[in-house]
DNA sequence: ATGTGC
């Protein structure tokens, strides 16, 4: 496959066969190791009906179900545009939240082990069912669906300033909690507020460098300061909705006269009843998703209250799995994206008061972003007031003992107003459990300060570091690529883990 | 990611 680099964190695979824009891939060279069937998914995808600029590919890019992790593709809505479950993932609105606690982290050393022990209690984890609610009835699930944080905030599990620092304030309207089956339904029931396994995590975190004091402070972090980060989705609800929906646009491609490439990207016209159906249950999860993650805070919240005296405020929570009906500049016809991020130079910029400056036409698209997450620019109107200056901020969990950061959203930035999630997977899970053990994992982190309160030995041994490509090198190139800035560098004091 | 494998 051919593959041009453009700049040095941009490359471009020209449309070839039946793709319909090309494929561009953010990257250093050192992070297009072992990418070739990525790569080919980012083939796949520009094939499909209605997409518009390009198929695109963020640095931490992998082998996923139909599209890559770490893909983001939109199409035109007006157009015979399509949406597809495979472009959003198994786990829908997968995300991230941040919460930071008003201690820095040498006054809050002493108090580390008993918050670790209050977490290990408090936080629901692992496969299987097993959360912080136990419904009471199917009315209870149905108001999570339709009202996500919302819902757990006027249900007295946070305060009314977290829903203003959430993504679409806590919820989305536009749930269609008809169209989530029995079986979401049933296994939605025992998983409100739990974390899940595999890489989800509650980590106990310190700013260990601040690289925009100004935007770090707009986001209510500071150099040294304890931070707590949530990574998790929406357990069997999301999976379940994957696999139902799947099916039903696998069985109605032919009416609609589609064919894709790979039996994975099963797809439908987002106008039309299979595709309304399957957007409708997809915002009815990541609701479920957002609640999720608010439950999770309420309950660190009183560990952190009880065991350290601390106070925790929201910094912001977004998802990195999620389709989203967007407006955005479209070139004509024919334009393809060849140009790279700069003045003037990409054909279809992000949101924001610039994209009114850039050329083409704005569109209402079905962006996808799997593994992908939102990054707005300043000035972007969803933003919340006190954050409209400085830009979105965008969460991105680091592997399990190492460093995560917090970015922000920059104007200008390509593929859709969208940067990086993680760091990726390099080893499978198999893999990886085979190079070492749980134990040894767990005796790494130990010897190098960082408390370990894992549900599962096996677990561990899947996170392993090793499993994953350096977070910090895919952050420098998604800055390096015009996708977003770096603002503040965290690393675990302690990990919760399934 | 997932009651982890049709």
């Amino acid at each position: 496959m051919e593959l041009v680099e453009e700049s040095p964190h941009r490359y471009r695979i020209p449309a070839h066969g039946a793709m319909r824009v090309p494929g561009v891939v953010f990257a250093s060279r050192a992070l297009l190791t072992d990418v070739r069937q990525a790569l080919q998914q980012v083939v796949n995808v520009a094939t499909l009906p209605g997409i518009v600029g390009a198929s695109y590919a963020m640095p931490d890019v992998h082998w996923g179900y139909g599209f890559p992790i770490g893909g983001v593709a939109a199409t035109d809505v007006a157009d015979g545009g399509v949406v597809s479950p495979g472009g959003v993932g198994f786990d829908i609105s997968c995300g991230v939240r941040l919460l930071a606690a008003d201690t820095d982290a040498e006054a809050f050393r002493r108090a580390l082990p008993a918050v670790m022990d209050g977490l290990d209690r408090a936080i629901p984890r692992g496969a299987g069912p097993g959360g912080v609610w136990h419904l009471t009835g199917p009315g209870q699930l149905e108001r999570i669906l339709a009202g996500g944080s919302r819902y757990a905030v006027e249900e007295g599990y946070g305060e009314a300033r977290d829903l203003t620092r959430c993504e679409d304030g806590g919820a989305v309207a536009d749930a269609d909690t008809a169209q989530v089956g029995p079986r979401a339904r049933e296994r939605g029931l025992a998983q409100v507020g739990s974390l899940g396994s595999g890489n989800h995590f509650l980590e106990v975190q310190w700013v260990d460098e601040v690289y925009d004091a100004e935007v770090a402070d707009a986001f209510g972090i500071a150099a040294g300061q304890v931070c707590v980060m949530i990574h998790c989705g929406s357990r069997g609800v999301g999976h379940q909705i994957c696999t139902d929906h799947v099916r039903a646009m696998d069985r109605a491609m032919p009416r609609h006269g589609i064919t894709v490439p790979d039996r994975q990207l099963a797809c439908a016209p987002v106008d039309s009843p299979e595709g309304r159906d399957y957007l409708g249950a997809m915002a009815a999860a990541a609701n479920y998703g957002r609640a999720n993650r608010q439950l999770l805070s309420d309950a660190a919240r009183r560990v952190f209250r009880r065991a350290a005296g601390a106070r925790l405020s929201l910094v912001y929570d977004v998802s990195h799995n999620l389709a989203k009906i967007e407006s955005h500049p479209v070139a004509g016809p024919g334009v393809d994206a060849v140009a790279g991020p700069g003045p003037g130079a990409s054909v279809e910029t992000g949101t924001g008061p610039g994209a009114e400056t850039g050329p083409g036409e704005r569109r209402r698209l079905c962006v996808h972003r799997k593994g992908a997450t939102r990054a707005f620019p300043p000035g972007h109107p969803d933003l919340p007031e006190d954050l409209r200056d400085v830009g979105q901020p965008v969460l991105i969990p680091g592997t399990m003992g190492t460093a995560s950061y917090v970015l922000a959203g920059v104007p200008g930035g390509d593929a859709f107003a969208s940067t990086c999630h993680g760091a990726g997977r390099v080893l499978s899970r198999h893999q990886a459990a085979r190079e070492t053990t749980g134990a040894q994992v767990r005796d790494r982190l130990e010897a190098a300060g960082i408390a370990v309160r894992p549900r599962s030995l096996r677990g561990l041994s899947e996170e392993t570091p090793e499993a994953y490509k350096d977070v910090t090198e895919v952050v420098a190139a998604s800055e390096g690529a015009g996708l977003c800035r770096t603002v503040a560098r965290l690393v675990p004091l302690g990990v919760v883990k399934g």
